[in-house]
DNA sequence: CGCAGGTTGAC
DNA sequence: TCAACCTGC
């Protein structure tokens, strides 16, 4: 008998573990699926990139399948409903997926497991999306779910490492599902009600694999042994590129993890160590951040810490849509938002430099940013983006500071993109301007400014907000809000 | 209980 | 130093 996959967020073969597991059970008559769910496509957080950047994974999807004499079989409705008439049609044994953590997609999976099991069929879900479940880190005193990275990250290594072992190889052969068995053609965006803006990477497994192999190429200039400090430089491509890979599961975490612990066996110079070490903490962030919204399913919705959601936010509608189209004055939050908005992508750096003055310099409530990050992005993760917008706006785990954390705009621009190359290729206004304006071009003298034809006011906006007021306008909002909800 | 530490900073 | 808090052992 069959047994159905269901794909998610694991858009691959390799290193997929329900669907070894259900070619391991099946002597490789996997049904394999993919679900269509307008309640996911229509909840107003999914954009055209994420959508788009999907539909191509799908195809790449069908693509690989084909190569091992299967095909992809797409549905589209709800997922539960979806599940029961693939198993009347196939006579499938189960469903195999890979589990998921979020409250929707937990609610969802329950409903289905709970159906299959009345039915006496085989209900499989496995850890494969994380290297440590949510349920797999708890505090060593009190047996309960960590707040604070730091204390996380100390313990996740040793069971990350664990799991960077235990890979399993992609199906060498599958049994094709049979040939009237019904599948949607996978839609155009357009289909789907969405309008593409922007450009999306090219995506899919095989390319996947290539960015992990070029990230850990040690004869490249930027590779994972540049990480610590490259990661710094928005201007350079010194990241992993594999945001979009990993949001959608084009790439295994664990060989992320498995190239990462294989290239720290080798000798290195302390710098290059730091690198790879630096880059294994970003995954630990990723499994940071899911375990703590889903024992804290809450920051969904608001603060972690509830005593930040008295803020009295500004949430000024003029202000907020010149942050979003790049025209708030500052060269380095417009060069970010500019990026964003062409590319479906922002550099990390940049995310926090224009995360910390949406909400501090213009007091916009962080939920507007991080909502209009999500329909932007095209590796948009409700987790990482959520995790992140509330690390931005201090409102997140136990070690808060928002007095720290008022970031500069323009020391944050001068130390990371000092030359202004990251500014001049988005905010092309900017072009000719002289290094030591860059950063802040309404210093220029008007002789200069008309001299470039880079008017202040005129060709690029003056600065929306001065940033040593708005400093002190939001420490102000932050101390009545943390005294008042005493 | 006491104590160390708290991703990414700014002034 | 800011200002002075919470986690986790």
């Amino acid at each position: 008998m069959p047994v159905i996959c269901w794909f998610r967020r694991d858009l691959r073969l390799t290193d997929h573990r329900a669907l070894y597991a259900a070619a391991e059970a099946s002597a490789g008559a996997v049904i394999p699926v993919f679900i269509l769910d307008d309640a996911i496509l229509h909840d107003g957080y999914v954009g055209a990139a994420l959508t788009a950047v999907t539909l191509a994974m799908l195809e790449a999807l069908n693509h690989d399948l084909q190569q091992l004499g299967s095909r992809l079989i797409v549905r589209h409705g709800q997922p539960l409903a979806e599940l029961q008439r693939l198993v009347s049609e196939t006579h499938a044994s189960g469903v195999y997926w890979n589990r998921d953590y979020l409250p929707y997609a937990i609610k969802r999976d329950t409903a289905v497991k709970q159906w299959l099991r009345e039915q006496g069929l085989q209900a499989h879900s496995f850890h494969d999306s994380v290297l440590v479940e949510p349920e797999g880190l708890k505090t060593k005193t009190e047996q309960k779910p960590y707040l604070v990275y730091g204390s996380y990250v100390k313990r996740w290594s040793e069971l990350a490492y664990h799991q960077a072992e235990q890979l399993v190889p992609a199906p060498s052969k599958l049994v094709a599902p049979p040939s009237d068995l019904a599948s949607l053609p996978i839609p155009a965006l357009a289909d789907l009600g969405f309008d593409l803006q922007q450009t999306i990477p090219q995506v899919g497994e095989a390319l996947a694999q290539q960015r992990l192999a070029q990230f850990f190429d040690r004869r490249r200039e930027l590779s994972v042994l540049k990480y610590a400090e490259a990661r710094e430089v928005p201007a350079e491509a010194g990241t992993s590129q594999l945001s979009v890979d990993l949001r959608m599961g084009t790439i295994s975490i664990r060989q992320c993890l498995k190239q990462a612990v294989d290239l720290l066996t080798e000798p290195l110079t302390a710098e290059q160590r730091q690198g790879v070490d630096t880059w294994i903490k970003e995954l630990a962030w990723r499994d940071y951040y899911t375990q703590l919204i889903y024992h804290n399913p809450h920051m969904l919705n608001g603060s972690l810490d509830p005593r930040y959601d008295q803020i009295e936010w500004r949430n000024d509608p003029t202000e907020f849509a010149a942050w979003q189209q790049g025209q708030t004055g500052y060269p380095i939050v417009d060069a970010g938002q500019r990026q964003l908005n062409q590319m479906a992508w922002m550099h990390n750096r940049v995310r926090m430099i224009s995360a910390s003055f949406l909400i501090k310099d213009l007091l916009i409530d962080w939920r507007w940013g991080e909502r209009y990050f999500m329909r932007k992005l095209c590796d948009a993760d409700i987790t990482a983006n959520n995790g992140g917008w509330q690390w931005a706006a201090g409102s997140s785990g136990p070690s808060a500071q928002p007095y720290f954390r008022i970031f500069n705009p323009i020391a944050q621009s001068k130390k990371h993109d000092p030359h202004g190359q990251y500014i001049r290729r988005f905010v092309p206004e900017l072009a000719n301007v002289p290094d030591r304006y860059i950063h802040e071009p309404w210093t220029m003298p008007p002789a200069l400014q008309a001299h470039l034809g880079c008017v202040i006011g005129r060709d690029y906006p003056a600065p929306i907000v001065d940033h040593g007021l708005a400093r002190e306008r939001a420490l102000n909002a932050y101390r009545t809000a943390l005294q008042t909800s005493e």
